[in-house]
DNA sequence: ATAAATATGCGACATTGGTCACAAAGTCAA
DNA sequence: TTGACTTTGTGACCAATGTCGCATATTTAT
């Protein structure tokens, strides 16, 4: 269960954007992220598309008529706990139920979503 | 100033046992890790030259007789500051200074050390 | 219908990190 | 001294990542 491959840096700039905005065409999320990732349009195209290999975001071809768009296919709030847990047992070697204070200092989670985590790390 | 590599998982482990024993010979270090890195003695040892090159540890050769020792070059509190610091802001965009709680809960640090970060990380 | 602009598919190359093996050099007890 | 065992110095390999470029399909404006 729950194989969520870690994102790297990069790869965690394009899924929050990814998670902010819905599914996005290859362009719109490079010229999104270009402040951020000082990338050519081919890095964020590989990037992409390993990202779809690993499972991290979802291609859609166009059908027909329209552009490719990429989707997040990982849970925001289920990939910051992973992350979060992860860095506070390895690095800080925190043991214990994670302060719940450490997300809700975040900008990236509202009310909702900080509920959600305390019930993915709880325990 | 503080071009202080972040040190990958590996050699943090490492890291670790070094500020907390002090200064080490590998074969020490290497046994002393076996149970986080199951890796072989070459792997360790190749870690620690490349963590040499980075100066993230210092060499010391034997003078004549006696055992090569690795030391950690860089401050526990300032590593684990700086990577609390990184991972707060890009991973959950926290902006403000870090909640202190964060590493009250870890078991690294004493009393004396979270004074230490208080001030690396304040303002 | 064409050319200009985009989008896609792929392959390539360098660096870093994980992981060893091997051979030369040193150490030490029998 | 002579093995036996340890330490060191190096070189190797492979997977993941950062980072492109190019050639071919597509789309779109004239």
């Amino acid at each position: 269960m729950s194989q969520t491959p870690t994102p790297n840096p990069p790869e965690l700039v394009l899924l929050k954007k990814l998670w902010a905005q819905g599914p996005l065409p290859v362009r719109v999320l490079h010229d999104a992220c270009a402040d951020q990732l000082d990338w050519s349009f081919s890095s964020t195209r590989k990037t992409l598309t390993r990202m779809s290999d690993k499972g991290l975001v979802v291609y859609q071809k166009p059908e027909a008529k329209g552009v490719a768009l990429y989707t997040a296919r990982v849970s925001k709030t289920a990939t910051l706990a992973n992350m979060a847990r992860d860095f506070m047992r390895r690095v800080l070697e925190v043991d214990g139920p994670l302060p719940h204070v450490v997300f809700s200092a975040s900008k990236l989670l509202n009310d909702e979503e900080l509920e959600e985590l305390e019930g993915l790390l709880g325990g």
